[in-house]
DNA sequence: GAGTGGTCTAGACCACCAC
DNA sequence: TGGTGGTCTAGACCACTCT
């Protein structure tokens, strides 16, 4: 393991952190099977021996393993892989087109509308604005592996000045991804709430479902990394299609 | 801030880690409104010598505030309390009973059933046990309020002679309370995953509901601290039920 | 008792942001 | 340029688990 910061000036910017580099080393160790499910890990303190860098480095990329729940660590007793059904779940933010491919789909969309509305009370009070505000509305059918999937209405407070263009949206295929790269906004949080509720006519067509059929309901409010709303989103998703999450307790070091 | 392990020989065991003492000290510095949303807090070399710990613990605190939403940090900014509605997401593993308290609301449950019976194949697959193993059952109807929300169907894993009594149950409420008080067993992670179904004949009466009625259905593996699969749960939800959630980048240190 | 992870320290330097 | 958080180190001691 090298250290990012020593004599070599030749390091190029994209250096990542010497704990990272050690989490994708472990990473690999698991993944090649050397490591087996529930098996337990080499010690903190031979790890730290074995790649040259502090225990602390050890344990940061530890901690970092076990947050994408690759790995859990016992007091007194070691630190070991995790089962294979935890390591498939992920906690953390995920675009529709991320999560359809790691779910081994092909991602798609159709885009309804995309229009610039002023925003009811309802939107304004979510995204901390004032009603009658200039709002982005995204409306799309997602579609996996050619099939309609979820209906997605995103309703986005972009900064003054800033375009998105239908055609750019259609080229990359991830809102979220045309956000950062673009305009330099990263999602860091969301909030979200799910229920049930019945496909109503114009929905049922969409889904090319039954009207009254049941649908996953989520809405979001996304974040920017400076915690500012910056996208209100309602989806509906048909029968079977899951939402599939990992919750765990909390815990620092 | 005073150093748990340092002459004080009476130091009760019950003594926490420094840096959870100082979180619990910042969480009151913002409750109490010295420190209003999105407003700075001091800086965490300043906090080090007020509180006359290292800059680390510090650090540490502030990462545990981070990861229950209650503060973010950027990057040459500074560090800042969260905003209030992400504040009240919690990001992690909650019984009925104390999100309903979280809510506002008072937990409630009638036992419809409580036996011991033997595991079906799809179970037995995903509690990692054999067809035919015995497992017991728990079906209860969740109140908040007096008023039925849901419909929770759990089959439970217990070690050899483990026993649990209506009696007990009704009286904590919380099955997730006597796993951890009565058996040592502490829940560490669980899989969930949520969909949507259309209400039964049997369900509707319970939740009283009519038939058809769309219900937020949410199945659940949980896990042990030793990641052993020790509960299979499904729960139907009535409108206007809703799981509440928070979703953020990962980040170590 | 031996080995593991958990906590804590004091100090160094880097990367980023705002003024 | 000065202040902030981010990374890294080396060493100490505690708490837990297993045998």
């Amino acid at each position: 393991m090298r250290s990012p910061t020593t004599e070599n000036a030749a390091m190029p910017k994209t250096a990542q952190p010497l704990y990272q580099q050690l989490a994708d080393t472990l990473k690999q160790l698991m993944e090649s099977g050397s490591i087996g499910a529930q098996e337990p890990m080499p010690a903190e303190r031979e790890l730290a021996i074995t790649y040259q860098v502090s225990r602390d480095t050890v344990r940061k990329a530890i901690r970092l393993l076990e947050q994408q729940g690759l790995l859990y660590s016992d007091h007194g007793r070691g630190t070991f892989a995790a089962p294979a059904a935890v390591r498939q779940m992920s906690r953390f933010l995920d675009s529709f087109t991320d999560d359809t491919i790691k779910r081994g789909g092909v991602p798609g969309q159709t885009i309804l509308a995309m229009e610039s509305v002023a925003a009811n009370m309802a939107i304004a009070s979510l995204l901390h604005i004032e009603p009658d505000e200039p709002l982005l509305r995204i409306k799309r059918v997602r579609l996996m592996n050619g099939k309609p999937v979820g209906l997605q209405e995103s309703f986005l407070r972009l900064p003054e000045g800033a375009q998105l263009e239908r055609q750019e949206l259609e080229r990359t295929g991830s809102l979220y991804r045309l956000l950062i790269d673009k305009l330099g906004i990263k999602p860091s949080e969301s909030l979200e709430s799910v229920g049930a509720v019945a496909a109503e006519a114009g929905d049922a067509a969409l889904l090319e479902v039954a009207v009254g059929t049941p649908l996953l309901l989520c809405e979001r409010v996304m974040l920017s990394d400076r915690r500012e709303p910056v996208e209100y989103c309602e989806m509906k998703y048909a029968p079977p299609y899951r939402y599939k999450t990992r919750i765990s307790k909390g815990g620092v070091n």
